[in-house]
DNA sequence: CCCTACATAGCAAGCGCTTTCTATTGGGGA
DNA sequence: TCCCCAATAGAAAGCGCTTGCTATGTAGGG
């Protein structure tokens, strides 16, 4: 039926423990005796059987990158610079850990699902990205999912996330998104702007809300009222943002400017108030989060808060394979840097 | 140390095959039992170990996914797909499969890698997405590789990508890149438009070469001749469509239209053509491919093909699974819409 | 009241690999 | 020349789980 070690070892006239050295080239064997394996491995088209391997070895190259969403680049950016940290040479049998991508759709039962899976496969590492849900009994059971992962010897690394308080060994880089939104706020403030919408992400996000406590501390400081109705909540796409610009213009049509939890919502914004006759930024200035991409493309260039998500990815790699030190205490702030372009102006008549 | 089956099956008073059978759930155990068991196992916190499991029972999980570029969501928004009818109830041990991304970067090196560590897994299934490499090696090594991935079991579905040559059995989604080429020059024909720059993606790529031949067939059709000084080639980036419109402006200032590989090599384009103060669609046209959800926010927004991109995905997420019958000969076309929108329009003067 | 049949539970043989410990070499140094 | 050591290969004991087969008990049917 299919080849194994045996058939391999007997092809080569070796025993199976010489076949098993020559795979993890760990031990000596002599040259010749290699090359005769490895002919008949070739020769037989032998493919390690995977879960024997790391069943006896008590190891496996398997490395979980969690993510919100697969289809947002905010996180296809970050889980490509996590993998490529992760592949390449190092590793067992064959020199490959195999990075793999876990998509929970922010749903915290999909992600303790996944969480359990990695830990059934004795995962070498796994990193979580982006923000966590505050509900107190899913942050619990995934912060204690983490900890017994880092018990049992995979590495734990956060990107864009909090600490977990459960999962203290797990290694954090945590995104400045309250400094974020503060300096993005700041910037409308000192424009002149006034009237400020703001479209916040989905609700007990900690992401979402640390960018609006960035924005009400900016206005908080610059002493202008936060009147709550300027605030929406929704989800993180395009629809979102459309809708609730529009919501907005009904109950404030005075406001000069929008500012959107991301820049995906911030395309949605400144399609609707194109929609609606609205000039960007001549009557009304919108800015966005994360720097996406596409965000420089925008009409007018969208001001936003530039994160430097392949770098934080990378970082997070590499720890999570060992290979860079951990900030001191476990945890890193990542900050943002304020990209300001078209998008955002001065308001009319100021 | 770690917890095993036996420990569970010591605490619950009953043998490990009972525990064994209790977490698969198909051989009738007694309520009562069950109930003991299940206990046990929460109180000792047991989680199952993959590696001992897939080995015993000699199947897998695992579903895999590759893609080329997982920070595009061309990519991204297939593998959710995919993902998304993947996972849920069904499969062995705790009734979930793991559906899992891995990032080839385009390199069919670590296509075959990655690849090959699916079937040292022994994975249930594997989706491959997006265009191959025409180079007859790599193809030769890719079509073996996925052969004997079917014959070991696992079922192989393409998505995105012509059929393997060397793998039969490996259903295949095909884009109609071609006849969407072929559309989308078309409508720019039947504009007016008669200097037509191509910016075309990366070479020796199937998707390049087929939306290529799409649009040197509308030219043909229309008699127009194929000035090769107008096609430029380059990777499937917003850099690229930049820098080839800047190029084809100098190579032939007296261009009207701009048709690019794909919607992200076209906003490049449009960048490039706004900074050279050109206006779109006044002064030159611009169409992209895919219809990738920013598109429709570019301004004007971006005249392209649209690809059911999470509806394929879908659907070779559901073949993989075995929940959908195969296409008759195992081979499917998916066809493209032209989505005509605001970045193009009749040439100036026609 | 005995026998058959069904419903449960246990036994034990692997699944294919890794790795510790042991055996066999072939040389150099004494 | 002999002994000891380094270098290399093999034997065998698991790793933790699944599953075919067997054993036990119980409930009817004759």
């Amino acid at each position: 039926m299919t080849v194994t070690l045996a058939d391999v070892a007997a092809r080569a006239q070796v025993s199976p423990a010489t076949v098993s050295r020559v795979l993890n080239g760990n031990y000596p064997v002599a040259a010749a005796t290699r090359e005769r394996v490895l002919r008949a491995v070739d020769e037989l088209e032998y493919v390690l059987n995977g879960p024997a391997s790391s069943l006896a070895a008590a190891t496996s190259d398997l490395v979980g990158i969690l993510v919100n969403d697969i289809a947002d680049p905010f996180f296809g950016i970050m889980a490509s610079a996590v993998q490529s940290e992760i592949t390449g040479p190092g590793g067992r049998a064959g020199g490959e850990r195999m990075a793999v991508v876990c998509n929970t759709g922010g749903s915290p039962e999909r992600e303790l699902t996944y969480l359990t899976l990695l830990q059934r496969q004795r995962a070498a590492a796994v990193v979580v990205t982006g923000g966590a849900i505050e509900d107190a009994t899913h942050a619990a059971a995934i912060g204690g999912k983490l900890r017994r992962l880092g018990e049992a010897g995979s590495r734990v690394v956060l990107c864009g996330r909090p600490p977990a308080e459960d999962a203290p060994d797990a290694v954090a880089l945590t995104f400045d998104n309250r400094g974020g939104g503060r300096r993005l706020t700041d910037h409308l403030l000192g424009l002149g702007h006034r009237r400020i919408g703001y479209i916040a992400g989905p609700t007990e996000r900690t992401t979402t809300r640390h960018r609006l406590e960035g924005h009400q501390e900016a206005l908080a400081a610059a002493g202008v009222a936060d009147d709550p109705r300027l605030t929406l909540h929704g989800p993180y796409d395009r629809r979102s943002g459309y809708d609730a610009t529009l919501e907005l213009l009904r109950r404030a049509p005075e406001l000069t400017a929008v500012v959107a939890a991301n820049d995906t919502v911030a395309l949605g914004a400144c399609a609707a108030l194109r929609d609606r006759g609205l000039s960007i930024p001549d009557d009304v200035s919108v800015a966005g989060f994360d720097d996406l991409p596409f965000s420089i493309d925008a009409v007018p260039a969208l001001t936003t808060v530039r994160l430097p998500l392949y770098d934080a990815g990378a970082r997070a790699g590499r720890i999570a394979m060992g290979r860079e030190e951990e900030p001191p205490g476990g945890i890193a702030t990542v900050h943002g840097e304020l990209m300001v372009r078209g998008s955002t102006g001065v308001p009319r008549g100021y």
